[in-house]
DNA sequence: TTACTTGTACTATCATCGTAGTACAATCCG
DNA sequence: CGGATTGTACTACGATGATAGTACAAGTAA
């Protein structure tokens, strides 16, 4: 998986699991480039995806900080758009290999089952 | 989507809904080729891909036929796996997302509803 | 204003991937 | 055998994508 991709995720993680809260500032671009031994490039354009996504907010000669606005109603409802879009793609590819909605359930809850005993 | 990968898939499917059976002979690659205005090699590779997991056999200056290995017990171990492994992509993904398993379960048990309604 | 920090635009390079073209090898069948 | 049919190897081209280098622009703060 390519640089930026991971980045992307990894902050969009962050974020939704709360260890990024709102409003806080995140590393300058050059700063994560030079901590993760990346061009600046790189992740300036992270940034910038994420902030057109509207999960960050960046000001020049400032920095670049996590944003309220995908709290939004709006932005909720976005997100679900998301939500049923990767479930579509998913039962899509798992029909490809020849399995069925159903089957997709049953591993999902064992998967499920996993998780919460662990918890 | 490449061509190759939707190929692969639409054979893929073809065989787990059956479409296309066991011993059944599938078009032979310049024909094919010539059907969907592409190049040999393009079906060639689909054909070889497939045959390495086992779902087709090819028998040179005869063509390729849909193969009996994949209903052996082994392949339907092997098919089990590859589905965990997509559950587990998937799972991963929603997680970057910020949705967690339960969020995946809701969502899809919704779409088997509507599945079912259509029937 | 001026120096400094921040993000950004533009360009070039490199790697990867998908596809096609052409020539080859194995097999069948008369 | 010899021609026809099958799949296959090798190569090359084109497109795309990811990353880096360099130079620029916007904002801050002394």
């Amino acid at each position: 998986m390519p640089l930026y991709a991971q980045l992307t995720r990894a902050i969009r993680f962050a974020i939704a699991t709360g260890r990024l809260r709102v409003g806080e500032q995140l590393p300058t671009v050059r700063q994560l480039a030079v901590d993760l031994r990346v061009n600046a490039n790189t992740v300036a354009k992270v940034y910038a995806e994420l902030e057109r996504s509207g999960i960050l907010e960046t000001r020049r000669g400032v920095g670049t900080f996590v944003s309220a606005r995908h709290l939004a109603a709006s932005h909720r409802n976005e997100h679900e758009k998301h939500l049923k879009e990767l479930v579509d793609r998913f039962i899509e590819e798992a029909g490809a290999m020849g399995f069925s909605t159903d089957d997709l359930l049953d591993q999902l809850q064992s998967r499920r089952k996993k998780e919460t005993s662990n918890v």
